[in-house]
DNA sequence: CCATTCCCACCTAGGTGGAAACCT
DNA sequence: AGGTTTCCACCTAGGTGGGAATGG
């Protein structure tokens, strides 16, 4: 009944510290706004997550330790059906929302993981990240912010991915289960991701958020080192049969030191001046091609770029339905969809010739994006649990593709977790605010669009694993839309000198405006945008020094 | 009769050396894909130039350069009609392609402006650079190619706009003429814009070409400095009685010597370890609307993301008669229409749909981007004349809004460059292709959907300064479309060894297939795909070492 | 009147998962 | 048969000039 799945193991992302001897003052200020900037802001999809809520929150904690052990035991025997068991993992008690340093001498340097929300709740399902030879984006992207660095050292920050295990693991979809298909047949080599905004100074790091947006996962080996420029080969996959890999992710924060080098096939050096974090909710399993749809359905309904598979499949008849008496409904349904359905919103504002269209194309447009769409939002109750959200994105989808794939285990890296500081994360005033997107799903249970939900399904949601963020408050800013989050007012959140110059120089001056869809506000200066990225950045998005008035999904850990 | 505008002087880019004191092996590779990425490959609408022409090289050279001279007197006196006059540079032979190194000590360093016919061809009209509040960036971007560095030494790169005079211009629409209208009322304060992947080895910077891609030009002066981050304000614009300040644009290799300090908002420290490179054919006016309707057909013709407006107002009454008919038409005109016209046969290719809207959704996409177009590629005479192309480019609009403008007066910076290097890149395979852009204005002058040249537009084409590039061939390679460019043979311009990587760590491997519009291959990790750029960049797209194989457009100088 | 600003349609560039094709 | 690749529709993000609106 209880349908269990490899209970995937936290690795830790990890932090080391490097600095560059004396980069006089010139900083790289300008090179910031890179593609990979510090900023982001962006693809919070993240952000809007969910399990920030209230009092459930060391549970969720919880949840993950005993899912990272559990996983230890699958890698070592391999039994393909004692993969539920609950191991101890090696990690004290790795809260799975903390950064744990690691080989470095102490400091207070902290590093926390931003949208970790939205990384635990991939993680209960057991996150899946597609590699393509052309490399592919991870979703939930990495992005963390740091603090503790001295603001005049210049560092380095890196983050690689390592495998878990030696196993390669497979998924059975008749079962729901992760199961070990034998041994991975060649080790991973060594990858270090290097932000590209590196070297820069503690400040500079500190001031913002470091991302790892645009770092992609490949599983070309190309012509081996170097040329992945941007692209982590996380799993080898040299043999068809070998078709995913566990690996795990760590982050490092290091000081540069005189003499030391840093190389992208080379491992991190270890010592003094390096330390390195790891999350333990970070742990994803590479795929070609996702196996659990619920990891796709998450990924749809968080990933904006995903956003044209949105709800499709799901209210679609319901739609369908509305479509047919398309002539009497048009009235409301136009209220309704357009305005209320947030994403419409967004289209509606920025084209007002949709609403002009001819019938058929509205009729098109109602289909594509609505089909499946929760409902309204700013409706429904808030008391939504992780498991009844869950049951939503795993209505069965009969056109599942290739099931097998992967669980990792975890890799031993001291992480250690204060709770006390996810308190204070769950205490931050964004705790008032429920998230629009479970309304959505709220009110989708009430039968606007769900569809029936089949047993199998059911079960899954009852794992060991994901219990401890059952029963949590899902809470957000009130901006939150679709994954997309930000302060309830920029105004307030950011630092207010910068503010004015940041909106001015924006885009069309939406900033301050109000955004009908969420999403314009979020989406500036944060993906690709690279330059304008750092117009505001953490001074808009970002809560550098205090976490109290940062974002939504932030998790702090406080490792002093 | 023959109509003269105020010559635009020449003003020179500027390269300043300036060393990171050991930066140790780190390099920042990874940081490279940044926004303004040393890559591009981009818009080099630019290099699809059609002025890399065989014989005419040379001549172009002597045009420019008197052309900087006249602008001086122009300066001076403040004369609105004395503009056509013929000055002396203050630049010796100052070639309009060739970069001066100033203010350094010799060595060998060498900067070419990649893209230089484009900046050419602009120039003879008169460049316009449209500034806003929000940033907007430069459309032949700046992009140099760096040799002579020593590979060890690290280097910031950077690049400023310098006024060239004091003056204040206007446009006057009915003698298609810049006057001087004053003096300007605040001098511009300076402004360097660091190239973000700065700090670079020698190394790193010769490997690929160095693009200014997203450096955006503002008159918001924001809070002074530090934020326009990416922005750079070229002219203060602080009484709306100054919309342009004639400018002209430094390029600077500054070799980074310990203690040193580079700030956006200090000028370029002189003296030894600096040098300055400038290219006379990159000086600009600055305008908040464009004056000179043949600026901006040029720019819509040659920057992609103008595309929208190609053609427009010209062939429109041709479609419109089509539209007409549309009825009968139908069948014969989708095979010519979106088949045979380029950018109507990207969205054909990317969207089967399209072909399937209804009549009425059609006969909108015909008529909007395609009125005016061209007409079909690959269809027509080679032999096109700058002199003929610019003929179709002034074509009256009568809803030109605004006309009033600029010009900028020369700054000496002592230039010198060596025509020989001209020949060499003249004498590139690329020289044996016809540009296909080409072809299609060709086309349109076998009166597919040409309109009227009034004779006052006639006289605009013969002023004495373009006459240097009259008669040149126009080239490009065979991959060449809409200003895009790469060499020939991705594998055979490319250092061999890294290729296959980029090719196959690209965009669904489409760079070595046949792209149908020619501007997917060109597009990836160029503009802000930061980091992709990296892996293909030089490597791709530049020539590192030799110019012999490089892009079409490409112009050296030798300084040695 | 004229320079500037703002909004817009129309592009480029590229990220997403689905599904068919491909390969083994 | 199953993993992988390729192509596709559909998005986000943002660059471009036109043209109306704005403001002196």
């Amino acid at each position: 009944m209880a349908e269990k799945r490899r209970s995937p193991c936290a690795l830790s992302v990890k932090a080391h510290a490097f600095s560059v001897e004396a980069l006089i003052g010139a900083e790289k200020r300008r090179r910031t706004a890179a593609e990979d900037a510090l900023s982001p802001g962006y693809e919070d999809g993240t952000d809007a997550s969910d399990l920030t809520g209230s009092p459930g929150g060391p549970r969720a904690d919880r949840a993950c330790t005993s899912d990272r052990g559990s996983e230890a035991e699958c890698a070592s025997d391999g039994s393909p059906e004692s993969e539920d068991a609950l191991l101890e993992s090696p990690q004290p008690a790795a809260a799975a929302l903390c950064a744990a340093p690691v080989g470095g001498t102490g400091e207070e340097t902290r590093v926390d993981l931003q949208g970790s929300d939205l990384w635990k709740r991939f993680h209960e399902i057991g996150t899946e990240m597609i590699i393509t030879k052309a490399g592919r984006r991870m979703f939930p992207a990495m992005r963390v912010k740091i603090t503790g660095l001295d603001p005049h050292q210049q560092y380095y920050i890196a983050m690689d991915i390592i495998p878990v295990d030696n196993k390669r693991y497979r998924y059975v979809y008749h079962s729901s289960k992760w199961m070990v298909a034998g041994n991975a047949d060649s080790p991973v080599p060594p990858r270090v991701y290097i932000h590209p905004d590196s070297p820069a100074s503690g400040e500079t790091w500190m001031r913002q958020v470091v991302s790892f947006d645009k770092l992609k996962l490949t599983n070309n080996e190309l012509d081996d080192q170097g040329h992945p420029e941007t692209i982590i080969c996380p799993s080898p996959l040299r043999s068809f049969f070998t078709p995913c890999t566990s690996t795990s992710r760590g982050f490092h924060v290091i000081r540069k030191e005189c003499g030391e080098e840093l190389s992208p096939v080379r491992a991190i050096p270890a010592g003094e001046g390096t330390r390195t974090f790891s999350f333990p909710e970070t742990v994803f399993t590479t795929v070609t091609a996702y196996q659990n749809q619920q990891i796709t359905r998450l990924k749809i309904d968080r990933n904006p770029f995903a956003k044209g598979f949105r709800d499709s499949g799901r209210n679609r008849m319901g739609l369908e339905a509305l479509v047919e008496s398309y002539a009497f409904w048009r009235p409301s349904l136009r209220t309704l969809t357009f305005e209320d359905i947030p994403g419409m919103a967004k289209q509606e504002s920025t084209n007002n010739e949709f609403y002009h269209n001819t019938d058929k194309e509205t009729v098109f447009k109602l289909d594509q994006p609505c089909q499946g769409r929760y409902s309204v939002p700013n409706k429904g109750s808030q008391e939504l649990t992780e498991g009844s959200e869950r049951h939503l994105t795993s209505s069965p989808r009969p056109h599942a593709p290739h099931l097998s794939r992967f669980a990792p285990s975890a890799r031993p890296t001291t992480p250690a977790a204060d709770p006390r500081t996810l308190s204070i994360a769950l205490a931050t005033p964004q705790s008032r605010f429920p998230l629009p997107e479970v309304r959505q799903r709220t009110r989708a249970k009430e039968g606007f669009c769900s569809l029936p939900l089949p047993a199998s399904q059911l079960g899954y949601l009852s794992n060991p694993t994901p219990q401890g963020y059952a029963g949590l408050r899902l809470h957000t800013p009130p901006y939150s839309l679709y994954g997309y989050t930000f302060p309830p007012s920029p105004r307030l959140a950011a630092s207010p000198d910068k503010m004015a110059a940041a909106a001015t120089a924006n885009h069309q001056s939406a900033f301050l405006g109000s955004s009908p869809s969420g999403t314009l506000t979020d989406s500036l200066g944060v993906l690709s945008g690279g330059q304008q990225g750092l117009l505001f950045d953490s001074r808009t998005l970002g809560l550098a020094g205090s976490q109290a008035g940062g974002g939504a999904s932030q998790v702090t850990a406080h490792m002093g």
